[in-house]
DNA sequence: TGTTGACGGCTAACATTGTTAGCCATAAGC
DNA sequence: GCTTATGGCTAACAATGTTAGCCGTCAACA
């Protein structure tokens, strides 16, 4: 860790989590955070250069619970690893939506984020399939299925399970 | 069609997808708008009732030309539709980009879309893999590989026809 | 011990965003 | 010829990210 943020940068992070997670990513204001510590607005820029400084940090603990979450699944399950990190993929993403979001949307200021965090995520997936180009499409796939379920996108009250199954056994298995 | 728009308001519409797609979706602002129309911002409520409608009238644009985009694809190739399928909607989201994402990313104001028109989008792929489970697996595939490529999430410079070809062929056929 | 300097607050302010209130000209319809 | 819809306008408001500049506290160092 050899945390390179200071313990009062290391409290906002965290009430900007708290933030997000509980009322979305609109809530996530400089001025609505700054309240939740009992500062006012410019005094967090002592602490970080711009908003988008804070959501970095927000999208490396993101990445990383999401490794975390993909490492214990691979370690857990000998019977069906493929189905086992789709489970716990998709667990994690429901169970954080809006940290969801910002960690695996819009561009990645990759020479922001600790080396190697993005690569690390992608592992226990890039093991389990082996193929480089069919991890890419199973990452793709999971990460729509997510994405379209946390936006509505499919039919109200439909049951996802099927699809995911048909999905990564496909894609698992090859043709 | 029947347009239940009136001529001006289809002429802001137009405006505003000029805007959307030369600049993005920051530059689509209530006051750029009215500037590339020669008026004030406020007199554009005078059409809309909010922002929110325009990109309305957006998404609907974004989700019939990608409808149409799968029935020519569907329509022009017998030999491998499913490859046909992918390439176009592929083609019409990196052309696009802005208005995609637009169209495919948040919520869907389903109530205030031309009734039919998202089905009508669907259908091509549901048609060409015929079960709904997998069908879903597909869209989840196809969207997750544009939205990563449009976020730049993989490798910079990667050659991702593989993971196309290795998706939509071990998607296809079942297992 | 006295001074310096970093740390971490603060207020005031600015530009930009969506949006509302209210005014006014033009053109059409009865 | 009066009325009304249409479609502009200015002024203004609240909320956003952000900057400039001031000030108190406390530790380190001469």
């Amino acid at each position: 860790m050899a945390d390179r943020l200071s313990p009062r940068a290391r409290q906002i992070v965290a009430a900007a989590r708290e933030l997000l997670e509980k009322d979305g990513a609109d809530a996530l204001t400089m001025r609505r955070l700054a309240d939740r510590l009992g500062i006012r607005a410019p005094s967090l820029y002592k602490h970080f250069p711009d908003k988008a400084a804070v959501e970095v940090e927000l999208i490396a603990e993101g990445m990383e619970e999401l490794a975390r979450a993909l490492e214990a699944a691979e370690a857990a399950g000998p019977d069906d690893v493929m189905a086992g990190l789709g489970a716990a993929y998709r667990a994690y993403a429901l169970a954080h939506p809006h940290l969801y979001r910002l960690t695996t949307s819009g561009p990645l200021p990759r020479d922001l984020l600790p080396p190697g965090l993005e690569d690390r995520t992608a592992m226990p997936l890039v093991r389990a399939v082996g193929d480089a180009d069919r991890a890419r499409a199973v990452w793709a796939f999971a990460h729509g299925m997510v994405v379209l379920e946390l936006d509505g996108r499919f039919p109200p009250g439909a049951d996802l399970d099927p699809a995911w199954r048909a999905g990564l056994t496909s894609l698992t298995w090859p043709a």
